[in-house]
DNA sequence: TCGATTTATTTAGTTAGGCTAACTAAATTA
DNA sequence: TAATTTAGTTAGCCTAACTAAATAAATCGA
């Protein structure tokens, strides 16, 4: 057995595998048109469901302004809508459209099919080593 | 046993995982005082040594003027130097001073701290387990 | 009901980072 | 030696992404 692996190594190890591993996919995104910073505001508008305004901007961390530019530029290529709260007409509720769902789809799958392709060769053992760390990834991350 | 991971699966998993992992430790760069692109030559010019702005230009992927423009602002800021070569004086020989390498390490120190506590709680299993992953995802992204 | 608060937008500006075109200087080739 | 190629710089321009301040509209609360 090698020696054990202190949790600044593996963190060390770990970064720099991960920064890569993105570094690799993340080319495709330029299919999509659209800049990282609209990407990234559609894909929380698929994956996390109609947000306000105001939700996006502490989502992104941005000030209003700027998500409620993003937004505008995301609605004229019909990638999102906004609608008026009923409740509350102040609110502007934002949603992707089904167009917008399938561009950050097919953005998704550009990337995932590259990692997948590249992962094919890897043996049973190792993808169910890569499938705990993804795991324990996210746990890391939350916690 | 629980059933076997296809590669599609474990794309999916650890594409979201890394995602997560490095927005995670991302935000302490702002500490370094330094954008994102210039503190991206920095790193090749500290991990990797000295470079020739050509080289500079095609490791980040943009045209002489950019990377021209990314090292005259660290240039000012004194963390690289540029020199001549003696062989060829068309050459412009970029390296890091001991500032710039420190303004990285530290940067760098930021990220991994803050990752390296987050791991402390993991077991040995995990942490062996994390560990074994970052190989396969280095290599994975290399072929 | 009326002033304060909240939510979003508009306006006006900055900064970073990218580009092309045009240039200089040095090296290479014919 | 003259022409060409290579490496880098400068200037000028553009877009994306951000900001603060002002404004507008709607709601809330005393």
């Amino acid at each position: 057995m090698t020696r054990r692996a202190t949790p600044s190594e593996v963190a060390d190890r770990l970064h720099s595998a991960a920064i890569r591993l993105l570094r690799r996919v993340r080319h495709t995104d330029d299919a999509s048109g659209l800049t990282p910073a609209r990407l990234s505001v559609l894909s929380v508008l698929v994956f996390a469901g109609p947000q306000t305004l105001g939700d996006l901007a502490r989502a992104e961390r941005v000030r209003p302004p700027t998500i409620s530019n993003l937004v505008s530029g995301l609605e004229r290529a019909r990638l999102v809508r906004r609608t008026a709260d009923p409740e509350d007409l102040r609110i502007v509720r934002v949603a992707a459209t089904s167009r917008g769902q399938r561009i950050l789809e097919r953005a998704r799958r550009l990337r995932l099919d590259q990692l997948t392709n590249r992962m094919q060769r890897l043996s049973k053992t190792e993808l169910a080593t890569l499938d705990r760390a993804a795991g324990i990834m996210e746990r890391v991350s939350v916690e």
